[in-house]
DNA sequence: GTAATAAGTTCCAAAACAAAACGTAGGGGC
DNA sequence: GCCCCTACGTTTTGTTTTGGAACTTATTAC
């Protein structure tokens, strides 16, 4: 089954899971809880590859979960930022977020 | 970057990510939340492959978010309950049920 | 004019995944 | 006993996605 099948599910967890049900993308919104908004904050915070990355970032903005904005018009630069529709998943983050301070401890030395 | 060094990361909410970063795993802890346990269930609701639902099923027995428990010795056959730690989850699907019924309307016919 | 910055894109090999067949260990009908 | 059914997986074979690194473009700072 592929992501574009999910979208249509009877499950509304399901449909949520199409948009935002893989590790980068959580880890995307992560960074956005967190203040950050460009690409190269992403990309250096998350570890993610920038192929990637570009791919998911697209796809948060054509659902409506992040909006692209220009924030320099000479150079042409764009940052991504919350809708509203973003920002009603913090709470799902922040679950995990104590989730993973309770359950999942640091066995070795932290990377990035 | 793997999996595997996800799970030492700084930030607790990618350490979750690691156990649980993937849509089908996800998936599985929805049919748990809705009182299935078995394989066959499992894969008949979520339309996933045998192959990925039995390696899934492993890690979450190996990261104690699930139980395998035997619950009948002839033949023998398994089954998998949540732990307390996979029950303390349970919150964040709920948001993520809520978020899809209010900003991810069925678009097509439903299939599954 | 040279280097730096920032947001991507392109390329190729490696890993993950999908689909379907196969395996195994019994149970039940006859 | 023999054959099909159930249920939890494993194996196999191709396709898709991902990872890693280099490259592109436009502009500013020196």
């Amino acid at each position: 089954m592929k992501w574009s099948e999910l979208s249509d599910n009877w499950c509304p967890v399901a449909r949520t899971l199409s948009v935002v049900g893989d590790r980068w993308t959580l880890l995307i919104l992560r960074d956005c809880y967190l203040g950050k908004s460009k690409f190269e904050e992403f990309a250096e915070s998350s570890g993610m590859t920038r192929h990637i990355l570009a791919e998911r970032l697209k796809r948060l903005v054509e659902e409506g979960v992040l909006e692209r904005r220009l924030y320099s018009s000479a150079p042409k630069r764009y940052d991504y930022v919350l809708t509203e529709k973003g920002e009603e998943l913090r709470p799902a983050l922040r679950i995990m977020k104590d989730w993973g301070k309770k359950h999942m401890p640091v066995r070795r030395e932290a990377k990035a």
